[in-house]
DNA sequence: CTCTTTACAAAACGATCGTTCGTTTTATTG
DNA sequence: CAATAAAACGAACGATCGTTTTGTAAAGAG
């Protein structure tokens, strides 16, 4: 659910902060976010940012419920719009590799990076950052799931295992991405899925957009 | 290359140092290991501890030296044991598992971690922590080339491709777990490997051990 | 044993961290 | 407009960061 636009001041303020935070994350990470940086980013002082928030592990929060709805508007609600079972499944991977490969984050997905960062570190962050991995994978699995129900995906598919799979493929553009920043990895991740899923889906079928 | 046992004291408490570096590093990240902390947990002074390395820079670049040599000692050297070709890749693929889902490190192969935290900060950490990461497909990438040139693999599988897959699969297992604290992943992806793999071998090929 | 180098510690450096306190500016409302 | 509430500020807090300086004990070489 992306947020509604608010009309107040300060919630509006507290929007174009966020803006420049999740950025700032994908960046530098969400302990690299700090918040003398970030206030100077924003041309604003650090106590009156920090009001905003009240702690840091709460405007870690914030930034990461920011990102998460940025994946929602830019993946999942347009992917969704394709007709239910294969045709999303492969509208919600294309979405996500082109979201992952775009410029909306400077440094990739930021809740890519908040799950290696904080993967030690018990606490709220990690917790929802977790919830937020989960929920790539928990929608692969339903929508293979959809497609195996219609008989588009055949019946001997192991739709957890795909799921997971593809969940470290996608992942796995982004990271290769980032470090190397040679984009053949989406290419890569693009083909691995496909011709995983050709596997299982009648032959002949089509695997557009991928 | 393993470092060979030194005997002077002064790289004799260097090796404790690291030992305990690369433990904090898989657990907080190579910026999350600071030098006050570092030397609490030696029981030494910082200055100390600083001299040995002379900048935090420095102490991070030994720190994955270390565990790069560890990777070294628990997965490469003992997989290359293994006959050439298909046999050594899967010594290779089954032994970085077991890396990642061991006790060796408590947070994870500390290099996976920070290939993610430096990704976005340029500079000598994030250009070694690179090489070493590239150098896990490229181990991949030759073994697959000689089981293929030996006629272990199928003429038409394309090396570099799966490569890439083996690579986003082992490490996102790595990730995976750590996150999530469940070790189905490793199975998953030794499942998901050893699928591949089948699609190129002669049916009834051993893939043992994965 | 002496000399020299190495190894470590104690203390302090300036910078930055997250956070708190009062105050002042800016919006919103009656 | 005046009254009230919300938002932003400047200054300072103690803690920690990486780093430097200075001094001393231990180790290695002759």
């Amino acid at each position: 659910m992306p947020t509604a636009a608010p009309s107040t001041k300060g919630a509006l303020t507290k929007e174009s902060i966020l803006q420049e935070a999740v950025q700032m994350a994908s960046e530098l990470g969400l302990e690299g976010l700090s918040i003398g940086r970030l206030a100077e980013a924003t041309g604003m002082s650090k106590a009156g940012l920090f009001a905003h928030f009240g702690s840091k592990e709460e405007l870690q929060l914030a930034t990461l419920r920011a990102a998460r709805d940025t994946v929602a508007r830019e993946v999942f609600i347009p992917a969704f719009k394709a007709p239910r079972g294969l045709k999303r499944l492969l509208a919600v991977c294309d979405r996500w590799l082109n979201y992952a490969a775009s410029e909306t984050f400077r440094g990739g997905c930021p809740i890519a990076a908040a799950s290696a960062e904080f993967d030690g570190r018990p606490g709220p962050v990690r917790d929802y950052t977790a919830e937020c991995m989960v929920e790539l994978r928990r929608t692969f699995a339903r929508l293979l799931r959809e497609a195996k129900a219609s008989g588009e995906l055949s019946k001997d598919a192991d739709v957890e295992q795909l799921a997971y799979e593809f969940d470290a493929l996608a992942l796995g553009a982004n990271t290769t991405f980032q470090l190397l920043k040679d984009p053949e990895a989406f290419a890569r991740s693009r083909r691995a899925i496909k011709d995983r899923l050709r596997l299982y889906t009648a032959p002949g079928t089509r695997l557009a957009p991928l």
